[in-house]
DNA sequence: CGTAACGTCTCT
DNA sequence: AGAGACGTTACG
């Protein structure tokens, strides 16, 4: 009685299902634990909870719930737009828990913080102001939200399968089959028939479970209120700091300006960038965990949180704000993260602890609008400054991923505008020694096209929810990554990948790149991923990996668009393989351009011949291989191939293609290597 | 009113 | 911290 009716602060309305996601239409499973417990499936019906398949995954307001200003229910229907679509819906707030429309709010609502997970739901610009965090008040939405076996959205993202998972019935990847339940434990007794009496123990509980819970719940939030201190002390030497960065940022204007500024300005982004200029460099010491070669230069870093905090928590006072105003995030104070949370990237090394998503889940992370407003930066007069946005952006494109957040830093429209994702096509994060909950959300923040994690710990967990949130992304490159991480990538789904760099993944085998490259077993034939997750892959980087013919055979099958394929030092690979991947019949051997091939000792000059067949390689790296003799390379950029007869071994099955060199070939192809110099590399000659 | 099940409490 | 219990809310 106590708690609903009056929505306000501290009365928290109960969510309910929305009847629409895939869940709530679904039936029963009649098999989790919480159906075993109903009623209708002869279980005693004390745990009340929904059968773990049908939790819902976007629980709204209940019908009944009003503003809190002007006590009407959410008038969405009414609006026009879309921003007047969210000032007449009802927002709850999972700080203070009141619900009211954006519109009804006095202040303006542009501090507050969308969650974007659950419908209706936000941190109020109220709680956003006092900076108050959702950690005060505790869990925001239900607690096992996190699995069932609906792959749409969910609530939280807790975990999505992590892999020491030990829940029996949930998370389970939708498509297999139910897991072996518990043995059932008829044992099932609790209080309620062992220890009927015990007075006082059965009144404590009436009180706590009754209208106590309400005067409970809060304190916790209360006393963590006191708990605001370091933040004066965080926002001490602010102010100098703040002319500091500014400084620097003139001193790094200058600099852009003296800039040549002719031949980088090309707007055609970064597409050529090719990313990975070490494509085909000689691999590091395999497996050796990377040289930790990353500076001080957590700067940068830092500052993706900030431009974050900053966007939350200093809407109002921008307007007056220039280049010059002081409207450091540094200032703002930092009583959300609590002391749990992390604040900065970190400056040296932290201990292996896995990240805590948890701190993400709490955290809103938006993709960044087209083009971030506003379109003039405001000066402290008023007016606004001569130069635009699209002006200011061309500036900045000049600028390094670290200047950049230097930039951030000045004021709160230039945090904006660094955000563009036009800034980051490419973002490397590459020997980072750990990937912060932050780093994580500055990523989504800007939506990369391309994406350098090589040789960092990231976990399972945290790759799935980028991927997950990284539907555009072109280029991964996980170099050096645990299989345990890279697994991730056989359940998330990835379209526009087109690079897939997974050289010197450790501990990756056959069996994993089978996963990786498999359709979902639930895909159905219509489906883009019919063929296999990574079938639009162009490049694919299998350096330093201990698979097998195999695995070439499974690349060709389902990564058949490959253009670009290096399977350099993978110590199994012999002749066998590259007969797969010359075959007649295999879908590579028309479209690929460029193979790798170093230093896989296994293979001998009889595999040459085989290379004539594939119509459009125009590189091959045959470098530190062991029985591939110059000589024998140096005959297959000169000569004509024989015909059919060339190597022994290996059959060379005459290909249609193979021409004599002098001879033009007619449209099909250019079948065969050019100028010997640069399409074959040999062995490195020593 | 009955049923479903949310959210929090207690116990281990 | 996880699992279970249960008061209470949402809704037909």
């Amino acid at each position: 009685m106590s708690s609903s009716k009056g929505a306000g602060p501290g009365a928290r309305r109960r969510r309910t299902r929305c009847r629409r996601c895939r869940a709530c239409l679904r039936s029963e499973c009649g098999e989790c634990h919480f159906c075993k417990d109903m009623k209708k499936f002869g279980g005693p019906g004390r745990m009340k909870q929904s059968c773990l398949l049908r939790q819902c995954t976007a629980p709204v307001l209940p019908h009944t719930a009003v503003c809190v200003a002007c006590g009407e229910a959410g008038k969405e229907e009414a609006a026009a737009g879309e921003d007047e679509r969210f000032d007449l819906s009802l927002m709850e707030c999972s700080i203070c828990n009141e619900i009211i429309h954006p519109a009804c709010l006095q202040m303006g609502r542009a501090e507050g913080v969308v969650n974007a997970e659950i419908p209706n739901c936000w941190e109020c610009p109220k709680c956003k102001r006092e900076g108050k965090s959702s950690k005060d008040v505790g869990d925001v939405a239900g607690k096992r939200r996190a699995d069932n076996g609906d792959d749409g959205l969910r609530w939280k993202l807790t975990d999505e399968q992590a892999p020491a998972k030990k829940k029996g019935p949930p998370a389970m990847p939708p498509g297999q089959a139910p897991p072996p339940e518990d043995p059932p434990n008829p044992a099932h007794k609790r209080k309620k028939e062992r220890d009927p009496p015990a007075p006082d123990a059965g009144a404590r509980k009436k009180i706590k479970g009754g209208r106590d819970k309400h005067l409970k719940k809060k304190p916790p939030g209360a006393s963590l209120a006191p708990a605001a201190p370091p933040v004066p002390m965080a926002a001490a030497p602010d102010r100098r700091e703040k002319l500091e960065r500014f400084k620097q940022m003139c001193q790094l204007l200058e600099r852009v300006r003296a800039a040549p500024s002719s031949s980088s300005s090309s707007d055609t982004d970064s597409e050529s960038g090719e990313s990975s200029g070490a494509a085909h460099s000689p691999p590091s010491p395999p497996r050796l965990p990377p040289p930790l070669s990353f500076s001080t230069s957590e700067e940068e870093e830092d500052d993706e949180e900030d431009d974050e905090d900053d966007r939350e928590d200093e809407d109002e006072e921008e307007d007056a704000a220039g280049p010059g105003k002081e409207n450091n995030h540094r200032g703002a104070p930092r009583v959300r993260g609590g002391p749990r949370r992390l604040l900065a990237w970190p400056l040296v090394p932290s201990p292996p602890k896995p990240p805590a998503l948890l701190q993400l889940e709490r955290h809103v992370v938006r993709p960044p609008p087209a083009s971030p407003e506003p379109d003039a930066l405001p000066l402290a007069s008023g007016a606004p400054h001569v130069l635009r946005r699209h002006a200011w952006l061309r500036v900045f494109r000049h600028l390094s991923a670290r200047e950049l957040c230097v930039c951030m830093r000045v004021c709160r429209t230039w945090s904006r505008w660094c955000c563009d994702k036009r800034l980051w096509t490419r973002i490397d994060l590459s020997r980072r020694t750990s990937i912060t909950p932050s780093m994580l959300s500055g990523i989504i923040r800007r939506q990369p096209a391309s994406l350098d994690l090589s040789w960092t710990s990231i976990s399972k967990k945290q790759l799935m929810w980028l991927l997950n949130r990284l539907q555009g992304l072109r280029e991964l490159i996980l170099t050096g990554c645990s299989w345990g991480a890279v697994s991730a990538l056989s359940t998330a789904s990835v379209p526009a990948l087109r690079l897939l760099d997974l050289r010197w993944v450790q501990d990756l085998k056959d069996s994993h790149l089978r996963e990786l490259l498999l359709p979902p077993p639930d895909a159905r034939p219509g489906q883009t991923e019919a063929r296999g997750r990574l079938q639009g892959l162009w490049e694919l980087r299998l350096a330093g990996l201990d698979i097998t013919e195999a695995s070439v055979r499974l690349v060709a099958r389902h990564a058949p668009a490959l253009a670009k394929l290096d399977l350099s030092h993978c110590g199994q690979l012999g002749d066998p393989a590259l007969a797969l991947l010359t075959a007649p019949g295999c879908p590579l051997r028309d479209g690929l351009a460029e193979l790798n091939l170093a230093g896989c000792p296994r293979l001998t000059d009889q595999c040459l011949p085989l290379l004539r067949r594939c119509p459009r390689l125009t590189r091959v790296d045959l470098r530190a291989c062991r029985h591939v003799s110059p000589e024998a390379c140096a005959r297959l950029c000169q000569d004509p191939p024989p015909g059919g007869g060339a190597g022994g071994g290996g059959g060379a099955a005459g290909g249609p293609a193979p021409s004599v060199p002098g001879a033009p070939s007619p449209a099909p192809a250019p079948p065969r290597f050019r100028s010997s110099e640069e399409k074959l590399l040999l062995r490195d000659s020593s």
